[in-house]
DNA sequence: GACAGATATCTGATATATCAGGTATCAGAT
DNA sequence: ATCTGATACCTGATATATCAGATATCTGTC
């Protein structure tokens, strides 16, 4: 059974396609997007694409100037130190709430995604490491029930992964996952404090990575 | 000059009229907004009523049933509790991130909005209190320059304002100014800490506040 | 040449028409 | 009585047409 039935809206899909379109680098910080030609472009009509761009807007991707065009937000080292302060800040706060909820099942898992990152390194395939990454971090974050907190970092982690970039630097990847296994390790230990610590203060802290930070961005 | 130039898009009025309609009562928890009924009332197409919905949707009020209807999103207690895990852990983050920056006239400031909520409620004047509350809050959220954590629980605050609740309970607001002395007293002996631990397990701890949470939304 | 007003063009915003998926109801077969 | 398929209706989704604000360009006056 091949058929893959095509649940998503048109809007859906718009929306997808315009983050991918930022991750490719086709639509670049700072240019505008026209709502006539792109509809155009991809033989639908305005109205879908609209509500792709406003969804977009309210996530921080564009902005709708009214009457005169959609800009693509630009993405400077100032957004990324707030994307960086705001999940470090949510990301430590739900492992020190959560950590009583940690289980063997959840470390494990960690363990298990972290070697998977570690080997797709190695072989530098870097296609899914964005994913497994996200997979990795998804392992506490989903032992919170408040799902605010998921809904307010996810398109923030987008943000960090759709603009445009560097190859991956797979130094700053390594060093990672070596952050990743202290993290690990603290947890093991039965110190959340400390292990949120590593999210806050190294993996998630801007000034820590800077340097790889203004590499893997050019900036 | 009294004319006022009406600025706002369709799309913002209808998406401050929803609000309205919801901080009201009008549209209840788990009704449905029927897009051609409201359209039709309203005197307006359904697309500029359609993108304030998105937007609604987006940050939690509404959620669209593709082809079926929108609901108005249910609240209750777990939603509360998790706005103000939320509030808590952000205001709490911003105080210590922020402190060195605090500087005298914040403190006036949050002195004088404190002063005027209690001078509200001891008239029993509640229609500004939650603006001022705001008001109180975003003294020292604005000396963050990370917009990402103002815009996200700006969104939180208003859901919490805008979904029905009994009348204001004047033992609760008090109280709630008294909290506010307390962190700004903290502040004052240059403790952020204390002052952190204020918001977060006082202010917004929702174990805290349970017993008036639960009167004040009838739940 | 500078300025102001008129006009043209651009592009998103809104209105209207039509479509398409979801649900309810009906009719026929077992 | 139950089940299945057909049909009708509902309602948001999408397409198309038109509008309206923003900007650029042109023209006339000083």
């Amino acid at each position: 059974m091949e058929a893959q039935l095509n649940l998503l809206s048109l809007r859906e899909q718009v929306y997808t396609y315009l983050r991918k379109q930022m991750n490719l680098g086709v639509l670049l910080p700072g240019s505008t997007i026209n709502i006539g030609k792109i509809a155009k472009q991809l033989g639908i009509s305005k109205t879908p694409l609209r509500d792709a761009l406003i969804h977009l807007e309210i996530e921080g991707f564009v902005t709708i100037l009214p009457r005169r065009g959609v800009r693509v937000n630009i993405f400077e080292l100032q957004n990324v130190k707030h994307a960086y302060n705001a999940i470090g800040m949510v990301e430590a706060s739900v492992v020190m709430d959560c950590f009583d909820k940690i289980e063997s099942s959840h470390i494990l898992k960690l363990e298990e995604l972290n070697e998977r990152m570690i080997s797709a390194i190695e072989k530098n395939i870097f296609e899914r490491l964005f994913t497994t990454n996200l997979q990795f971090h998804d392992v506490y974050l989903d032992i919170s029930d408040n799902e605010l907190l998921k809904k307010f970092i996810l398109p923030i982690k987008y943000r960090l992964y759709d603009f445009p970039r560097q190859n991956y630097i797979s130094e700053w990847e390594k060093r990672n996952c070596k952050e990743h296994e202290r993290f690990i390790n603290f947890l093991k230990q039965g110190n959340p404090k400390k292990a949120a610590t590593v999210l806050k203060d190294t993996h998630w802290s801007f000034e820590y990575q800077e340097n790889f930070i203004k590499k893997f961005y050019n900036m």
